[in-house]
DNA sequence: ATCAATAAGTGTTGTCTGTACACTAAAAAA
DNA sequence: TTTTTTAGTGTACAGACAACACTTATTGAT
């Protein structure tokens, strides 16, 4: 074997979990229940098995944490310092998630001991996992920015408020309505529903739908989304 | 040991190698004198020794090929695919460099089979190195264009013209003389020099050096470079 | 039935930024 | 002195972005 005196380590992966509702972007974090570390909160995370790859090391604890498959995963960094684990050197690659709340499946978490925080007032996370969440938020800000991502984190229909306080909450900062709106819409991206969601106002605001399909042809003509 | 039953694999580094001269932006690769692979091209890579986190490795990884340290170094991205390495799996994390062409220590970079080739047209390269290199590029289209380390690439001392070529190079594009130096220019952080380089024209060009102290204090401020 | 309260929805204008475009200047070599 | 080559410079038009306030629909209370 040619790698037989190379030295070897156990390599993790750690997913930092977003989600959002009315009070804004959340962490979904664990309390651990095992060692090392046990008791204190953390991403949630897991080994790389021998058969499978990184993404799928990662899909893997996502479905187990969540129940969900067919989530918006992307690997974020990889994080090798060599006392970064307390018990031993473990390489870490860190992958970020955008999850719906509500399709969330809520035993599944219980039985890791896991709960959605507000993102940015989360307890202090063990190891090197706050420094993670960091670098998690700039990811999402840049990709939010320029990829159709937000979708993810909204029921699959939505209103144009909704959506506008999804952008608030991962920017830190309020729009302007009607630059808002008319930016959106003119990208041609949504669907207009018939129906109107009264949960907010007496009024009631449409429900849009994104449409990928028109998406990914506008992308083939060379179109790139952007907002903000 | 709380780790003792996890698999454990082998992580290396691999470099992205990235120069610039007056044919273009070029990628430094090696002809591997060692197996697996031997004799085909391949990018600089290492393996993360039991001491050192994943930046020193890379660190030590450049400096054994090129002789330089103080390197421009960004991590790109991890790539775990069972089968990448035909001899075994390895976890390789990729790290993008730009370095001075004329800096380069050829002897050094001989002692590995080292070779600087126009970006672009390279050879073939092993495993799934030809895929690092894509997203390297297309990294490094994106951290020119809103940071300023398009100088890592140049002489200490650069033209007005060599500096546009190699905003060219880099996105295959030609620009506008006179807008891209007014915008360049508008950012106030070249410093004009009294001397001329004459090397590419009979008027001489004008040497400039860039003002990393003067961006300091205006990232402070809030300032951010973006340029294209 | 009327009124108050609440959030949804809608246009216009001015400013800034980006882009397109062509000639003059300096120096060396013929 | 003429030719050749690349450096260096300014303007005008168009499109994008940002600032800004009132009307509409509906419910619940009087």
């Amino acid at each position: 074997m040619y790698y037989k005196d190379i030295d070897k380590y156990p390599v993790a992966v750690d997913c930092i979990i977003f989600g959002f509702d009315e009070d804004g972007l959340k962490l979904l974090i664990i309390k651990r229940k095992f060692a090392p570390k046990e008791g204190h909160w953390s991403l949630m995370g897991g080994f790389v098995g021998a058969g499978e790859n990184l993404d799928q090391a990662a899909k893997r604890v996502l479905f187990d944490l969540t129940g969900l498959s067919n989530i918006y995963l992307e690997q974020l960094y990889t994080y090798g310092e060599v006392d970064r684990d307390s018990a031993g050197r473990v390489i870490s690659v860190a992958y970020y998630a955008l999850i719906r709340t509500d399709n969330y499946d809520a035993e599944q978490g219980e039985k890791h001991g896991a709960r959605w925080v507000n993102f940015g007032r989360q307890p202090n996370l063990i190891f090197d996992h706050n420094q993670m969440a960091i670098k998690a938020l700039a990811r999402l800000r840049r990709r939010v920015s320029n990829q159709p991502i937000g979708f993810e984190l909204l029921p699959e229909k939505f209103t144009l408020p909704q959506l506008q306080k999804l952008y608030e909450a991962i920017f830190q900062q309020e729009l302007d309505k009607r630059n808002f709106r008319r930016r959106i819409l003119s990208m041609d991206l949504l669907i207009k529903l018939e129906e109107k969601d009264k949960a907010s106002s007496k009024k009631g605001a449409y429900r849009y739908k994104f449409d990928k399909k028109r998406y990914d042809e506008l992308v083939q003509k060379g179109f790139y989304f952007e907002i903000k």
